[in-house]
Order: structure tokens, then C-alpha cells, then sequence
RNA sequence: GCCGAUUUAGCUUAGCUGGUGGAGCGUGGGACUGUUAAUCCCAAGGUCAAGGGUUCGAACCCCUUAAUCGGCGCCA
């Protein structure tokens, strides 16, 4: 165990006393006579000076040794000293190396690879992702997923929801079949699954409001920044719910994600260059909501070539949300370029109740969702109608057959959600080990 | 699947109309008692992605292949 945080040394919780640091070298540079030693561990990093004169020729020798990403343990005296970054530092009374970095094998992230990235990962450091988590704006874009993710928990916890999981094996599709992926199953052929809701939608009539967090799959071959294979997807779903209130847990969801954000990590927000006020916008401001319609003729205005009944694709919603401060929902698709779950309005019937919602500053699609066909008799004639085989789907034909009730959900992408918040250039920067088409390794 | 681009030392890169590949970081050695990606000196480290072609001569021109990157469709 530790018991001394290097946080905790610099917000001033050790002046003056003697503390036993544990970490990874940072940085180290000097003479012959004085190092400086960044020492770093999961709160922070502190600077350490060793002197030749105080410290003796051996450990002096050994903290020389110590090349970046070395672990090491230093015991010493903290001091407030405005020189060091942090106001604080450790003069250094004791060294003990307990993992060395051998100097034929240095760490092999530098200072160039890093500023490389800056403007995209490289390859480099996507081969060397085991690496690269230790690294500050990896390990900062994994404090803020962890927010994301404990601030999901609390939002639909606190409203009563249960956790809820379905098998990630399974047998039939929920999106396109084509973007499954395909598993050998005891000589039969199962697939990994694309959503969480078939089965949510099974478990509706017990707990009648639930959620997940999970990972979903999807053999798309994209090559976009906002994809991956595979993705963590935060899922609910409402019994007696409408689309209006389901878009009213979708803007809470999100507005608290914002808020924790602000919360919890705004000094990581801000080491990324991410303007605060705006996250309070997330935070506080409304949602608007649009209906489809209205969607493809302020299009249509600005000169964008769509026509009625289109699905809208990433180029016009990056038309769409560029002038937007706030995400914004589009509502009442047409039918026609929605799959078989979704609800026909009864009010007009070249529309499902559904929504998606769009991030601002271009980024695009975060949730999709809406009600559900819930009468057997709907969803058959839907399934029909789509050409989708029965078989399947027979669980989840059943239950409308047995109780069924008007319901509703949407799924959140996750890791699209801690994307747009940090400001990240890609969806692979807020993952720690991102699955795209062409890499599962390492 | 389609369109466009890239590939030079461990990393990041320079390399002109084709004429014996330079640097920074990192590593090793040396100097320096307060450095902030420390600085200064020295050294090691390259079949220029692979294969073929044109040429007296190819990192550079042409062809093939591979890997990677960006974009599109699709979606969270």
C-alpha cells in the first residue's frame, strides 16, 4: 500500500514533513551534483531534488540511474518552494528504484510522439496504446470517462431505475444484419450483439424501468471519427412511457453528465483547452426539439440537397448542429428510414415517435431512440412489412403477446458522449483500447 | 466497398530539376550546485515499407503489393 497521494503533497496537506512518495519517473534532468526528478503517480507529479552532498555518492548514482517510466520509491522532506511546479517539492533523503528501465530498452514514448499526437494518435502510439494510457492526456481523458460513466449510474439510480444485463451473445439483430458480427457457437452461429434492448424490452413488464451500461458490437467497416467496432453503449428503457418523456431522460442524462463533468474534472477540461462556460450550456440550457420535417427544410434552406424520407447522415447533421450551443433533438422521422421497433404515429403514419439527439459544434448523433411497437398485432405487421424473419424475434414477439404496454428508450453512446465533452479529435483518444476495422491490437 | 493521401534511425522529421541521406528527441560518455521538454560537447544508431522497372546513376521517376492515415455510406 501508499499512504502519501502527491496530490495530497501539493494542495499543502504535508509541508514540512517527512513523506514516503511512491510513483514513475516523469522526467529527470541536472549535473553532476543536483537532480531534478518528476516523480508521477495517479494524482499528480511533484518535483524531487536530490543533492549530491546530502544525499551520498550511491543513491545520488542510483536516482541518476533512474530513467523515465522507472518506478521508484523516495522518501524525503516536502518543502513549499515556488520554483517547482506545484509550489511544492520533495527534497530528496532516500531512493529505492524498484522497477528499472533498462537503457537499451528506454521508454519508447518521447516528447516527439507526443506532440505528434496532438493533432491524432499515430500509429505509433496506437501500437504502443499499453504505453501510452501512462501518459498525461491519455490518463486524463480516462478520468473524465470515469466520470461520464459513474455520473450515468447516479442519474438513473437516483430516479429508481434498476441495472439490468442482457447476453452479448446472441441470435438475430436488432440494427442492419450486415453489421453483425458473426461467432461460431458449437457448431451453430451466434452473433455479439448490437444492443442491449430486445432483451431490456423483455424485462420491461418486471422492472419497468431500467438501464445498463455495456458494450455493443458493430462490424462496421467505418472509417469515421466518431466509430468503433466496439463501443459502450448506456441504455434505458420506460414501461408507460411516451417519446416526449423518454427525450426528457435523454436531456437529463446528458445535462448531468455535463454538470458532473464540471463537477469533478473541470481542471481536466481545462488541460485540454475546453471552454467551461460552454459545458455549463450542456449543463443548463434546454434542449430544443425539431421535428424531422422541420430538419430537412431548414436544410433545404441553407441549399443542402435532401430529400423527404432520407435518413439524415453525418454531413447534414454536421450542417445542422454547426450553429448550435446546446444538443438539440430530432423527432418524428419517417417510417420509412427506421427499423421495425420503432412506433408509427398514430397521428400520421409516415412517422415513428422516435428521436435522436445531436451534439453541438458539428459533432453529431449521441442517443437514438423513442417508443416501441408494443401491440402484437403492430409489431407483426412491421416485421412483415420490413421482411424481417419471424423466427428470431419469436421472444420478443412474445412479449406483446402477453402485456403488452406502451414503453420506450433510447441508447447513449458513451464513448461518442466523453468525446464531444473533452474535445477529443477522435473516439479512439477516450478509449483505452479502441477496436476499429482494421486494429484489435493490443 | 468507394475516393484521396502517406510510408526515410526507437520516435518526430529535412532531403531542391535524379548525382555518396541531415537534424531534434531518446540512449551511452563528458561538463555544469536550482533545473522547468534544462543547457553545452562527443558517440553509437539508416539494405530510405517490400518487390520489380527506367537510367551511367534512384529516397526522388514508373508499375505491383502491403500497412497506415483522412473522408464517404451506415450508425451510438
Amino acid at each position: 500500500m501508499k499512504n502519501t497521494w502527491i496530490g495530497d503533497v501539493q494542495s499543502g496537506q504535508h509541508d514540512n514533513k517527512e513523506v514516503e512518495l511512491k510513483g514513475w519517473v516523469k522526467r529527470s534532468r541536472g549535473s553532476n551534483k543536483i537532480r531534478f526528478l518528476v516523480l508521477r503517480d495517479s494524482t499528480g507529479t511533484i518535483q524531487c531534488v536530490a543533492k549530491r552532498d546530502a544525499l551520498g555518492d550511491e543513491s545520488f548514482e542510483e536516482i541518476k540511474s533512474a530513467l523515465i517510466e522507472s518506478s521508484i520509491i523516495l522518501k524525503g522532506m516536502v518543502n513549499v518552494d515556488e520554483r517547482s511546479e506545484g509550489g511544492h517539492e520533495l527534497v530528496v533523503t532516500s531512493v529505492e528504484i524498484i522497477g528499472p528501465v533498462n537503457p537499451e530498452t528506454p521508454f519508447p514514448i518521447t516528447e516527439s510522439a507526443m506532440a505528434a499526437a496532438d493533432g491524432g494518435e499515430t500509429e505509433f502510439l496506437l501500437d504502443n496504446r499499453h504505453l501510452y494510457l501512462r501518459t498525461s492526456r491519455m490518463t486524463t481523458m480516462l478520468k473524465i470517462r470515469s466520470s461520464v460513466f459513474g455520473a450515468i449510474h447516479s442519474y438513473f439510480r437516483d430516479l429508481d431505475f434498476l441495472e439490468y444485463q442482457a447476453p452479448n451473445f446472441v441470435a438475430g439483430a436488432v440494427e442492419g444484419g450486415s453489421t453483425l458480427f458473426e461467432v461460431p457457437y458449437f457448431g451453430k452461429k451466434a452473433y455479439l450483439t448490437q444492443s442491449w434492448q430486445l432483451y431490456a424490452e423483455a424485462a420491461m413488464p418486471a422492472l419497468e424501468r431500467l438501464y445498463t451500461i455495456a458494450p455493443s458490437f458493430r462490424a462496421e467497416k467505418s472509417r469515421t471519427r466518431r466509430h468503433l467496432t466496439e463501443f459502450w453503449h448506456a441504455e434505458m428503457e420506460v414501461a408507460w412511457a411516451t417519446n416526449d418523456e423518454i427525450m426528457n431522460h435523454g436531456e437529463g442524462v446528458v445535462r448531468h453528465i455535463s454538470s458532473t463533468l464540471l463537477d469533478e474534472r473541470s481542471d481536466e477540461l481545462e488541460s485540454l483547452g475546453r471552454d467551461l462556460d460552454l459545458i455549463s450550456r450542456f449543463a443548463d440550457s434546454p434542449y430544443p426539439r425539431m421535428r424531422y420535417d422541420e430538419a430537412v427544410e431548414t436544410l433545404q434552406g441553407l441549399g443542402v440537397e435532401i430529400e423527404w424520407g432520407q435518413d439524415l447522415d453525418y454531413s447534414k447533421e454536421k450542417v445542422l448542429t454547426q450553429d448550435f450551443d446546446v444538443p438539440h433533438f430530432l423527432t418524428h422521422y419517417p417510417k420509412i428510414a427506421k427499423p421495425f421497433y420503432h412506433r408509427v404515429d398514430p397521428d400520421d403514419e409516415k412517422y415513428v415517435l422516435c428521436h435522436d439527439l445531436l451534439a453541438p459544434e458539428g459533432y453529431g448523433e449521441i442517443i437514438g431512440g423513442g417508443e416501441r411497437t408494443w401491440s402484437e398485432e403492430e409489431i407483426l405487421a412491421r416485421i412483415d412489412e420490413e421482411g424481417t424473419p419471424r423466427e428470431p424475434y419469436q421472444f420478443y414477439i412474445d412479449t406483446r403477446t402477453y402485456g403488452g404496454v406502451p414503453h420506450g428508450g433510447f441508447g447513449l453512446g458513451v464513448d461518442r458522449v466523453c468525446s464531444w465533452l473533452s474535445g477529443a479529435d477522435h473516439i479512439r483518444e477516450v478509449i483505452p483500447f479502441p477496436r476499429d476495422s482494421r486494429r484489435v491490437t493490443p
